[in-house]
DNA sequence: CGCAGTAATGCAAGCGCGTGCAAGGTGTCA
DNA sequence: TGACACCTTGCACGCGCTTGCATTACTGCG
């Protein structure tokens, strides 16, 4: 440090304790004030938000009066309300949620844990909850998660740093430990399609018992006898489960199912998956995908790599029914995922007071039927 | 109120004060007590978060040290944050960021102001900036402005009250007073794609000044003569642009073009626009869509409904490359978004320290040429 | 007029954290 | 050994807000 620079404490101490230095501690302490109300005068640069305690100045009435008048239900005469609403529409004052949540323990922010953002499926998803969760009145922090499967957990920990009321889990699956901090903490959770055996969060899962005996039905009565499943590697347990179920309920019938597994679930595999099932001796004449994604990546190698008509030469169906699946040049049939329903149940049990014990949930993805598999 | 009860309050005034209610009252002390300890030792419900105080007292320091534990740069002990650390991981502490951020006066969140999340291009582009933004240490919360454009003010007011350190706006224009109101508490704010006169603000658009020369290029060069362009009814400045500068740009070699709007912008409205075009007396034989989306629609309808083939009957070009204009269905040439460009510029510009004047940006969206133009 | 009940209001404590300041500790040099 | 610089650490205050409690004002009733 600067030798030629004291310090106030410097000028305090004994040593230096003559009357030159005494003034000069005096104009120390001038300037210091100086510079504070300077800052105050031009705020010059950072954050200079209006406080509760400005709005108060303005109206004439206290600090707590302005914080009853943004809070619902509180006990205010609506003159005062009044007075104090419109000073702070003048000042520009808004009430600061940071503070608010951590008086009330409740910070209104929902987390939001998701992979592949960019997906139809998981957009919508978003989308959907994005907008009932305003509804609700809470706001949505969204955690991207792509990447390694780690950072889901990193995910979590956000959410507890951020004190949010709730986090909804989209995409991989969190370790057990950090599932019971969070519940541990009172923050609730949701599982969306990842049914794993956790306690304590709500699990949302599709109820996709009847959906493979479905499809393995429609693939009969349309004549195909070949059939095949086009699968990712990503090995999510209600993606191995469409496998699973497709397989067994095929064999129910003493059909064989051939399964191909590659890469990502998107469209780019389905293209690979279709290379890969096409070439083989006993061509299929039939594929449930794993997805809508990887079933539309299907579809186009079939028609423009094997010039295959479907569904004449080829049944395909898909799970999901993202937007591209309806549209022309796919007509695909498929499984709907009830994006709706899914987050309204979400939104409304995270809302709910019952401070829930583990439950589980099972929607229907409806079979949407359109012209990707030849009718009876 | 039933009146058998009595609060502490009346038990302390004169009437009562007589032996019997005093008791009463150190009664009634007594039992709260004995409440609050209860609910100390089993918290039974409501987030009961671990504070720095416990971790102090189990790491055997002083609270402080836990935050400056907590702290990059602060000065503590290699030996002390160890302690303090294990201590944190013991009890499951995480830093509490609504108070870290009321003392810093900085949020760590970022407000992105988005409708239409469901569509390819804006959910590719949130991907992209949450990712950016986790990267660069700040964390994401959505706002969700489907419906009314008054919401994009909304969505500005919860960015204020989270007291949010930026604001990324995709969708809709904010007024100019909230503008305003957001820059004076020194809140930034991006502009993504909506070219107003706004000050203070960053605000990143397009050059598209060359995009309507390449597309009448590419359409003269494949020897079409009857232009025509698919406009949705949005109106956004951006939108309009695109409509604008292909009309000036044909008429300069000489050529009218047929414009068309309808709805908004997706691929039911390119549908519709292509049943308006394509039923006309002068069928035209390129068409400029204003959205990939639009292209996309109207290509399935020009092929399906009208059995036109493309690019022999029917020239297409669409806007922003998203992933389902690569798709062999549609191999649609179109002018890629430079989706990392935005997010990279957005986020550097928000953690650069030169608290910005107003800025404009103006990002190259380049030409990707496929097979929905015939080639020369 | 007195009394009680209710509504409105201010006071002050405290939510969990960061940080300036002063005190304590350690090492270095004369 | 003392002077000095430097690194650590604890104390205490305040960020902006909510809320329990006590006080005051007001109303209706006997």
């Amino acid at each position: 440090m600067d030798r030629n620079v004291v310090n106030p404490g410097q000028m305090k101490s004994r040593k230096f304790n003559n009357l030159g230095l005494i003034k000069l501690a005096q104009a120390w302490d001038l300037l210091q004030e100086v510079c504070k109300a300077v800052q105050e005068w031009f705020p010059m640069s950072d954050k200079i938000f209006v406080s509760a305690e400005e709005v108060a100045r303005k109206a004439g009435v206290s600090r707590s009066a302005v914080s009853r008048a943004f809070t619902a239900g509180a006990s205010i005469a609506p003159e005062t309300r009044r007075k104090v609403m419109e000073a702070a529409e003048a000042l520009g004052y808004h009430v600061n949620h940071l503070a608010r949540g951590l008086m009330r323990n409740e910070s209104g922010i929902v987390c939001l844990v998701v992979s592949d953002l960019g997906t139809p499926y998981r957009s919508a998803l978003i989308k959907a909850l994005t907008q009932q969760l305003q509804n609700a009145g809470k706001i949505a922090m969204i955690v991207n998660t792509d990447r390694s499967d780690e950072r889901v957990d990193m995910a979590l920990r956000q959410a507890i740093r951020y004190r949010a009321d709730a986090s909804i889990v989209l995409s991989g699956m969190p370790d057990k430990s950090l599932v019971d901090l969070c519940v541990r903490n009172g923050q609730r959770l949701v599982l969306i399609n990842r049914d794993d055996e956790h306690q304590g969060p709500l699990r949302i899962n599709l109820d996709e018992e009847g959906t493979a005996q479905s499809v393995v039905t429609a693939f009969l009565r349309a004549g195909c006898r070949r059939l095949a499943f086009a699968n990712s590697e990503a090995g999510t347990p209600s993606l191995m489960a469409r496998e699973v179920g497709f397989v067994a309920a095929a064999r129910e019938q003493g059909l064989d199912v051939t399964v191909e597994r590659f890469g990502p679930t998107g469209y780019e595999s389905g293209k690979v998956l279709a290379q890969r099932l096409m070439t083989r001796r006993e061509r299929p004449d039939a594929v449930f995908c794993v997805t809508d994604l990887v079933a539309l990546g299907f579809m186009d190698a079939a028609r423009h790599q094997f010039s295959l008509s479907i569904p004449q030469d080829l049944c395909v169906v898909g799970f999901d029914d993202i937007p591209q699946a309806a549209w022309n040049s796919y007509d695909l049939t498929t499984f709907a995922q009830p994006i709706d329903e899914i987050a309204t149940a979400a939104v409304a049990w995270l809302m709910s007071d019952d401070v829930g014990q583990s439950q589980s949930l099972r929607l229907n993805a409806p079979f949407v039927w359109r012209r990707s598999v030849r009718s009876a």
